[in-house]
DNA sequence: TTTGGCGCTGCGGCCACAAGAGTCC
DNA sequence: TAGGACTCTTGTGGCCGCAGCGCCA
């Protein structure tokens, strides 16, 4: 499995090319082994490591995602990236915003196993050593359910309690996106690349094998949940409440529309306010080609009832995945923030519309007999001019 | 230390209507 | 099956109201 890796466009990063691994050479390097002093891909690191005991004990980190070329030193909780010093100087240097991200030292990937570490849950036995041992190590959980998409969070960011009757509402004021929870200190930016990452599905298999499970294991693990005093996970909200706890979990699943084998993702409206924003014009051409290719839900919904459940895979193969992620990195690396004016001819119209206050106000008969009358010497003079059509803005 | 007032900032809703999308015949 | 008529939905920009926040007395 591999790790999530969103790298962020750092200055210090960049230039072009990535390092290879320094064993097959073919590959981008995804860890730094401190012990071999070797950028290795993910393949080569488990070939490698897993050899014999001295090589499991290496202590690896990630290589800098921004760069790529250096090994990680921080994490960015916000960013949910792993930054070599150089890109992290760079990246939070850049505005108060950024400045504001927590950070922490990055720690090594621990003792040899298909990264990233598992994180295994014992629902009933809260204080168990795996989950975590003291706040540090709930913070660097809670970084790495970020820098790993692909695990599930680790149950702080996860969880309700139940006698606040939260609905929703985690306990950090993070907000629920579908079963995962988007901190509150991530901005447009790293909600973006959440959103990215479901729609280009990087969290397909954000389970670990032996905490993937199909309905009926969600059953049971709601069931394991509804029966802890303490805590309860976001899928499993409102106790008694098996409809809700199915919906939210059907929800999550759709998400995830790899598993189910669509072409696209089941796609989500996200509203968020550009106004301030650079808009950019999409050419009205290309809306056909949006449109036709990309067949939307009602606005704001999420198509969760209509025909059954799709029999979904349980893996995928590590090429499909490597494929993937690529696929992303390309759509990341071309991702704009800028409010899209999908229908230019709108906005011209949009712009030269009678307003009162800011709204729209109807067109008086006399605007209008005016604008007919314009638009027909408009169509005369195109007529005389050897034009028949008369073009859209 | 607490409380109330004030200013600033950001976000969402509202409006009309052309054009796209879908349906029916 | 193609195409016309019809209905429904979407998208567009600027202003206002409101909430949140910080500052000050």
């Amino acid at each position: 499995m591999l790790k999530e890796r969103n790298s962020i466009g750092g200055s210090g990063g960049g230039g072009g090319w990535v390092r290879p691994c320094d064993s097959c050479r073919s590959a981008a390097c995804a860890v730094y082994c401190r012990a071999d002093s070797a950028y290795l891909c993910v393949g080569c690191d488990a070939r490698v490591h897993a050899a014999n005991r001295v090589a499991l004990r290496h202590e690896r980190v990630w290589v800098c995602e921004a760069c790529e070329r250096a090994p990680a030193a921080f994490t960015c909780k916000a960013d949910a990236a792993a930054l070599c010093a150089s890109c992290d100087a760079d990246v939070h240097a850049a505005n108060p915003l950024a400045r504001r991200h927590h950070r922490v030292p990055v720690h090594p990937i621990p003792h040899h196993q298909p990264p990233p570490p598992p994180i295994n849950i014992d629902i009933n036995n809260p204080d168990a050593d795996d989950i975590e041992e003291d706040d540090d190590d709930d913070d660097d959980n809670e970084a790495a359910s970020w820098l790993f998409l692909n695990n599930p969070p680790p149950p702080k960011n996860n969880i309700i309690n139940n006698n606040n009757n939260n609905n929703n509402i985690n306990n950090n004021n993070g907000y629920v996106y579908g079963g995962e929870v988007v901190d509150e200190y991530l901005d447009l930016v790293e909600y973006n690349s959440a959103e990215d990452q479901y729609n280009n599905g990087e969290y397909s298999d954000h389970r670990e094998p032996h905490q993937s499970y199909d309905d009926d294991d969600h059953v049971q693990y709601c069931k394991q949940q509804e029966g802890s005093d303490s805590v309860v996970p976001v899928q499993c909200l409102g106790s008694g409440n098996e409809n809700q706890s199915a919906q939210n979990f059907q929800l999550d699943l759709e998400f995830d529309g790899s598993k189910h084998g669509y072409g696209y993702p089941a796609s989500v409206n996200h509203s968020v306010s550009l106004s301030s924003m650079e808009a950019g014009i999409v050419p009205e051409t290309m809306m056909s080609d949006i449109s036709n290719s990309n067949t939307r839900p009602t606005k704001g919904t999420i198509d969760l009832f209509t025909g059954p459940a799709l029999p979904m895979p349980a893996q995928f193969c590590p090429m499909d995945r490597e494929a993937r992620v690529l696929r992303y990195r390309e759509k990341r690396k071309t991702r704009k923030f800028e409010k899209t004016i999908r229908y230019a001819s709108r906005k011209a119209y949009a712009e030269t519309r009678p307003r009162i206050k800011g709204r729209f106000a109807k067109r008086s008969d006399v605007e209008v007999e005016v604008d007919q009358m314009f638009s027909t010497a408009a169509v005369m003079a195109g007529e005389t001019a050897g034009y028949g059509v008369v073009p859209s803005f």
